[in-house]
DNA sequence: GTCGCGACCGTGAGCGCTAACATTTCCTCG
DNA sequence: CGAGGAAATGTTAGCGCTCACGGTCGCGAC
């Protein structure tokens, strides 16, 4: 019931096979320069009759050049999530990096230590998509740590945005909330309320920033958690309220979720009430009537996160942005109040 | 801008420190027993001190017990993958094991190499989301590679069940897709349709069960991919067909797709057209109607293709299913047919 | 011819850890 | 009170690879 089976083979096979030292092997499968095409050749041939495959777990040890990153995050299932590993997963293959993922508890409380376990070695690269209290947390345990060898996204709820660039990549959905939010005061609602997720202060922010340009005194914020049972929940009562005509929901689902309850309490969509989500999450398109909502390129911010990185790592130009920014996105969920 | 700092502790130091070997570190380390108590209080003050952390890849190319699992899937935005990897991942952290996630693109070929090449070493234990071609292909490699670390998931058009016990984890979504069609067909449907996603086979052939049972002529399957926006597409003609009364749909996004396109089409839901999804995915519940579908335990299954995997290479007793059976959730895009 | 200097290739050490064995310590018991 | 043995610790040899060198060879310049 064992899998241990005949020792794989090694570069020592292969060399051997080859007729070269363990070296030249090593030079060949590293795709260094000084070596005879000829002998490249011969190598290549043992390594495909062999059927070598390198050890990555030898190669970080004998310390050659990084070749993983670890990614550290509470819930994969969410669409921002994974979204973002996957952008951080595709740049990672293209460059040959391996990604180790550790996923965290959001009802926990981890130590610096249990934050640091969860890498292979001490400093070993890591990125934190950081969209709540737990991972924001090992965001700045990390920082500390090995300011070197760490990107973030998310952690806006830390404020400390000015030296930031340089080891986190951020959305402004702060302006694009407040966008969003100037659009549906420009409908002809006279207020606009606010459903919160955890964590995503700057969204709060934006909306906030634009009712006071409007001059129009906030009204009190609904928090939710994440689940979109919770949100239809948290949105009872607020759909409950007839002079609500306008709610700006922290991510799609709880816009889901607020579309159910005011199903449920009888309230028409946009007729009585307009709704604005963020994300763009698949669904948001076909969901009847389809949500208006904000497009996101977390797989880009992903790649940008895994890009940052490896120039934090190995040096060279500064890579440029290359996510597009948010957006608003008016489908059919929203449009002027009633009367 | 380089990450190197001075070099990282080392269990040499930490030995160094406790005035001991490194080994009884190791042992520290290890939970291993034959430590005086005393000794092992200083080891690990000194690992405080310190501040120490082991290093993986030096443990497992020391040969020490297997400590990580490689992931191969295609898109872990899914909802299934998604918390099929949750699974894997939960049932991981508490065997002190850890994850490498490796994504595969749906549209390329993989030779046995590129699959390969995908592990840290020769012989790394790996688990196989197989719900597509290419991932069957990879499970297809590593099965005859190293059958004694590989466990998989899905894969369920290669037929061949008959000794997949020990290999793979199974959700049985043939028997639940006849009764989800049995269903139908007890309100009243006098056909039921369906509307495929590409590699589950199993659930096309429950429907397909259900409906020789009921000697119906199956009608002919409707072919999707993976995303809504093809599904409302491809279910658009069969939408405007009257006479189609009851859809079965290969999971929650295709559904949902139908019952955008139903709406688009101006057939009420469940009035004119019953849809029943697969997955229960988080939204189902909160859509408007909330969707009928079948539940299904993803992450239970991850947990258990981890266990499985853990039981092959460490051996002790067979590790017992843990996931719960699939089930049909009638909510309310399915009633009898009007009139 | 011989020096020099590339291009090419090999040797040795060591990354941080564990397995296997060797050694010491200390307690038990005849 | 010494033999025996278990408990506790130390020593050595690698795991598979890369780095930093050190060699060797061939060839053009003087």
């Amino acid at each position: 019931m064992s899998a241990a089976g005949p020792r794989p083979v090694s570069i020592f096979d292969v060399a051997k096979r080859a007729g070269v030292s363990h070296q030249t092997v090593s030079r060949v499968i590293n795709d260094a320069p000084m070596v005879a095409a000829a002998t490249r050749a011969r190598v290549k041939a043992a390594i495909a009759d062999l059927g070598y495959r390198p050890n990555r777990s030898a190669r970080t040890l004998a310390g050659g050049a990084v070749r993983s990153v670890t990614v550290l995050t509470t819930d994969t299932s969410l669409y921002g999530t994974a979204e973002t590993l996957r952008g951080i997963e595709d740049a990672a293959r293209d460059a040959g990096f391996s990604v180790l993922i550790s996923v965290m508890d959001p009802a926990r409380v981890y130590s610096e230590a249990d934050v640091l376990e969860r890498l292979p070695h001490d400093g070993a690269p890591a990125i934190v998509i950081a969209h709540d209290e737990v991972t924001a947390g090992a965001m700045q345990a990390l920082r500390e740590r090995q300011p070197g060898a760490l990107v973030a996204t998310g952690g806006e709820h830390l404020g400390a945005e000015h030296d930031s660039a340089d080891w986190r990549v951020l959305l402004d959905d702060r302006t694009v909330a407040a966008r969003a939010t100037r659009y549906l005061l420009s409908m002809g609602h006279k207020q606009v309320h606010h459903l919160a997720i955890p964590g995503k202060a700057s969204r709060q922010t934006g909306w906030s920033d634009a009712l006071a340009d409007a001059g129009i005194t906030r009204p009190e914020v609904v928090h939710s958690d994440w689940s979109i049972g919770a949100a239809a929940e948290a949105a009872a009562v607020l759909v409950a309220d007839p002079s609500v005509t306008a709610i700006l929901c922290g991510n799609d689902d709880l816009a889901f979720g607020v579309l159910h309850a005011a199903h449920r309490a009888g309230r028409s969509v946009p007729g009585d009430l307009s709704v604005v989500g963020f994300d763009d999450s698949p669904l948001a398109a076909y969901h009847v009537p389809p949500l208006t909502t904000v497009d996101l390129d977390f797989r880009g911010v992903g790649r940008g996160a895994f890009d940052l990185l490896r120039h934090k790592l190995e040096g060279g130009p500064d890579p440029r942005p290359s996510w597009r920014s948010p957006e608003l996105v008016v489908r059919e969920t929203s449009g002027p109040p009633r009367q």
